[in-house]
DNA sequence: GAGCACTGC
């Protein structure tokens, strides 16, 4: 159950007596359940929606006595999921939250010594077994949502898994018990990976939802853009057509949801008007979009009921098919397809697509139709679309990302043998060694993948091995005050809004500018920064950030990851093992050189003209991005560094800054020291002897090559298709390019 | 001369 309907159900639920609690799905199984979980060290729980079993199965067990030696830890992949289903049963338990029943998530520890349930997010639980491996506060641990396979879930699965396997822990393996729940379809592949341990079903209420398809689109339609307009007419049709109830629409981003609304305005009215000429009644749309960097108080509109007369229709990013449930909706149009990031390990970059759904995507989806009554659902493609281009599952997280926390999180609790790991759905080996060469390079392990001291530290920062490097750098000078804020400022959602209407447009990219005037317009990282503190330092922040055209929201978190990194290193720096080192030189100097010595896997210098190539090793072709405060002044520079990539229609970096080469000439040696290849062994924990390669400097090229020669050249050098593919579909869906245009090395 | 889905420590 997702953490939606556990909110839903809260609404639901309050208005009822005890007497619906009684009724829930889960009841009649109360003493099955008991006893299976008393008779096997590992179980899965199935159940559809609305069963109860996160909120009754915690409870069961703590009347069965499970608490009396240890206490019950429930995971949940995101915060509010576990705060208000904490809410919920200390309310059924009658006790206080944070007493019996308590919850953990980042920044907010509600639990006590008297806490006997615990609700918490998977990533707590992942830091809490850093810390103690045996997980020896706990009875009973149960891991809910596992169909959605969150990246720290997976990993939880594997370390759960052999910590049974394990001959050290002796007794404890006899005392913890382990609950698995999950939605339907992935019970048959957990089983099987947990020794093919027992799974209990425990059955749903839900109503029918019937699908229609509208065949608009079809299996050549793979890399469409016109579906905008498809579903527009779908839910003007089904508006026309279907009785009263509200609709869901299921899209991939703000632009495409912006567009979708604008056209169903127009078209709406025009409805409107044409049934009032012909003295009909027709209840009007009320269109509310929905995306994650909507204000939060925007969002919230969407829950609320539309009024007499009116039809609510939600069009939704991936956002509504989790993270927020609407109430009361009877019918779901499904684009079929979902904006995901993807991580391509042999070029170190990460490419967001928009991709098709996957078939068990598309039933969750259209599921959203039956909560409250029998609905319908009306995909616009065809069913050889769902066919022939929708896989069966979503490919799950870890095999999407890069790996290099998690593997330093392996090696940290002494997992050395990362490639034999029992991942549920084991990464590519190429993931692994990348992550690998990563954590070699900025020092995180050494050549024998043993931890470092300095990996040690790295693994207590919640941010990435790089940006973390760059922290403990500058807190060796002494002056980690000027890496903190950035830190924060890069953890959190992107700050600068992008307003949709025009003449906003042009005011917010005005204001933009003249933050990043005020720090000389030459370095991204700077201009973060100093957002960061002249926000804080204002009077009121939140104006402050309107007047800027700055997202409060995501000012507020980076605060707070802030005091939170600031206690983090605080407490490291009493350790003796923690680097102290001389620096003098300007400000700017520092920071820059900080960002050097952990970004410089990161670094790019000009090739010709405005193309920028990697020194990475994989020499790869990158422009910088317009929204970069150094666009246009490409032809004054020579090194730079980036924060990250980003493939869209040219492969672009974002967050830039220059440095001088003799920053990075002594770091940039270690980027070639290691073969990827060669790192198998050290996976394997084995000892690896590689030789030594000395770091030649590719010489920079005329200006006789052409940016169309560096993409043939990027194509042939990397022997690698699918960034020049993800281009390539980019500029389709834009109608930039034709499908089937052999132009793919051409620069227009 | 673009345009970032979502989540977590």
């Amino acid at each position: 159950m997702s953490s939606g309907d556990e909110t839903r159900k809260l609404q639901h639920q309050k208005m009822s007596s005890d007497l619906d609690t009684l009724q829930l799905p889960i009841s009649g199984h109360r003493e099955k359940l008991i006893n299976a979980v008393k008779k096997y060290p590992i179980l899965i729980v199935t159940g559809e929606t609305g069963s109860g079993k996160t909120t009754q199965l915690p409870q069961y067990l703590h009347q069965a006595g499970f608490a009396k030696h240890g206490i019950i830890g429930v995971t949940q992949p995101r915060r509010v999921a576990a705060i208000t289903v904490a809410q919920r049963v200390s309310e059924e338990m009658n006790c206080q939250l944070g007493r019996g029943v308590g919850y953990q998530v980042r920044f907010d520890d509600c639990t006590s010594e008297d806490t006997v349930i615990k609700y918490m997010t998977d990533g707590c639980l992942m830091r809490e077994i850093l810390a103690d491996s045996k997980l020896s506060r706990y009875s009973v641990v149960i891991l809910d949502e596992a169909h959605e396979r969150s990246l720290n879930t997976d990993i939880l699965f594997g370390l759960l898994k052999q910590f049974f396997h394990r001959k050290c822990h002796g007794k404890r393996k006899a005392t913890l018990k382990v609950v698995v729940m999950s939605a339907t379809l992935e019970e048959k592949k957990l089983s099987e990976f947990f020794d093919s341990c027992p799974v209990y079903v425990i059955p749903g209420r839900t109503y029918p939802v019937s699908t229609v398809f509208c065949n608009l689109i079809g299996p050549e339609d793979k890399e469409s853009s016109a579906y905008v307009k498809d579903v527009v007419k779908v839910v003007i049709d089904l508006h026309t057509n279907e009785p009263a109830g509200d609709i869901l629409v299921f899209l991939t981003g703000q632009i495409e949801i912006e567009k979708a609304c604008d056209l169903l305005y127009q078209k709406a009215e025009a409805i409107d008007y044409n049934y009032d000429m012909q003295d009909r009644s027709l209840e009007g749309l009320l269109i509310l979009p929905l995306y994650g960097s909507m204000p939060t108080e925007q969002q919230r509109k969407i829950f609320q009921p539309a009024p007499p007369g009116l039809r609510k229709c939600v069009v939704a990013t991936n956002i509504a098919a989790t993270s927020l449930t609407v109430n009361g909706i009877r019918y779901v149009v499904d684009s079929g397809f979902v904006k995901q990031l993807s991580y391509n390990s042999r070029v170190s970059m990460h490419i967001l697509e928009v991709v098709p759904i996957s078939k068990s995507e598309a039933l969750q989806r259209a599921g959203r139709a039956g909560r409250t009554s029998s609905g319908k659902c009306f995909c616009i493609y065809s069913k050889e679309f769902w066919k022939k281009c929708m896989p069966e599952f979503t490919v799950p997280e870890i095999r999407r990302t890069s790996l290099t926390s998690v593997i330093l999180t392996l090696k940290c609790l002494e997992i050395h043998d990362v490639i034999r790991f029992p991942y549920v759905d084991k990464p590519e080996e190429r993931f692994i060694l990348e992550a690998l060469k990563q954590l070699y390079q900025c020092d995180a392990i050494d050549r024998r993948g043993q931890v470092t001291t300095l990996g040690k530290l790295m693994i207590e920062f919640p941010l990435p091995p790089s940006l973390t490097r760059a922290l403990i750098k500058a807190a060796s000078f002494g002056h980690e005050s000027i890496l903190l804020p950035l830190a924060a400022m890069l953890s959190v959602e992107n700050v600068f809004i992008r307003p949709g209407h025009p003449d906003k447009q042009q005011a917010a990219i005005l204001k933009h500018q003249e933050l990043a005037t005020k720090v000389g317009s030459s370095n991204d990282f700077a201009t973060l920064l100093h957002i960061f503190e002249e926000c804080k330092a204002s009077v009121s922040p939140s104006s402050w950030c309107r007047d800027y055209f700055i997202h409060w929201r995501a000012l507020k978190s980076a605060f707070s990851v802030e005091t939170q990194l600031q206690d983090i290193l605080t407490r490291l720096k009493n350790n003796k093992d923690f680097p102290v080192e001389q620096f003098s030189g300007s400000r700017s100097e520092l920071l820059r050189r900080c960002l050097c010595s952990g970004y410089f896997m990161n670094v790019a210098r000009r090739s010709a003209g405005k193309v920028f190539c990697t020194m990475d090793g994989h020499g790869s072709v990158v422009h910088i991005h317009p929204s970069s405060t150094l666009f246009e002044q490409e032809f004054q520079l020579d090194w730079i560094i980036f924060h990250e990539v980003i493939v869209t229609s040219k492969v672009y970096v974002r967050i830039v800054c220059p440095i001088r080469y003799e920053w990075v000439k002594d770091l940039l040696p270690k980027l070639h020291e290691i073969d990827v290849y060669d790192l198998s062994n050290v996976a394997r924990h084995e000892m690896a002897e590689e030789e030594v390669v000395k770091l030649e400097i590719p010489e920079r090229k005329d200006s006789a090559d052409s940016q169309e020669g560096a993409w043939g050249k990027l194509q042939k050098r990397n022997d690698d298709r699918s960034i020049m593919d993800a281009r390539e579909r980019y500029l389709q869906r834009r109608g930039i390019r034709k499908k089937g245009s052999e132009t793919a090395n051409q620069e227009p």
